[in-house]
DNA sequence: GACATATATACCGAATGCCATATATTTATA
DNA sequence: TATAAATATATGGCATTCGGTATATATGTC
């Protein structure tokens, strides 16, 4: 994978992306609606600025069913990979970013929860 | 400081603005005609993008005489400086990065140079 | 003072990014 | 097939950013 760095930066620079980052960092994975809903954000918006992330190569996404799961892409360079790491403990407890982990966990029926059987 | 993690993002996400940041991170302290020449950039191009850094509290500088020192600033978070270096880590010795560091090693009468007596 | 060097700012048109809204697409179910 | 839910894309307008060129400011020297 080829990502230049001024590209990574630029896909960082908007709020709803490094929101959305920053919550599949934590998260692993979470669909469309889970990150509508963590972020208090409109679904086109949330899916437009997805779209640019999967463009960049910045995240995967995998469909199930009705929903579209989105991940940080398995193959990002080390390097981009270190970049969001510290980005991730720099902004950990602060808002946004804490808010968004709070609305998500209290999200009800989450299609993506804990698989209780 | 007060530094939003996207205002970072956006700082780094102009080509200029990244050349100079890693010229400076491993330099220490540069003016502005050697990040010119480094760059190969034109003068006001390159010295537009540094009052940009400076706005935002990513680079002090100090005038000596005629020039006028830019250098990352110190008191910069350390989530940011750690993204810095990691980044720094990263781009090391690839293009535009490696050659802009060549340029400067080359450039004659460099102002900033050993200061041997 | 006149002049040269280094740096900063102003101006302008082109390009890009952003958001909100409307609509299309995909999948599942009745 | 009709309908609903989840997601994606299209459109239009506004704001920002960008680079190039011209010009202004600051400092030092003669």
């Amino acid at each position: 994978m080829n990502l230049k760095p001024t590209d990574l930066f630029a896909a960082l620079s908007n709020d709803t992306r490094l929101r959305c980052v920053v919550l599949l960092l934590e998260q692993g994975e979470l669909c469309v609606c889970e990150l509508t809903h963590a972020t208090g954000s409109a679904q086109p918006h949330v899916s437009r600025h997805l779209a640019q992330l999967r463009e960049l190569g910045l995240v995967a996404d995998r469909r199930a069913g009705l929903w579209v799961y989105y991940r940080v892409h398995p193959a990002l360079p080390d390097w981009a990979r270190r970049v969001l790491n510290e980005t991730l403990a720099g902004v950990r407890g602060q808002a946004p970013f804490s808010t968004d982990a709070a609305n998500l966990a209290s999200m009800p029926g989450r299609p993506s929860a804990p698989r209780c059987a």
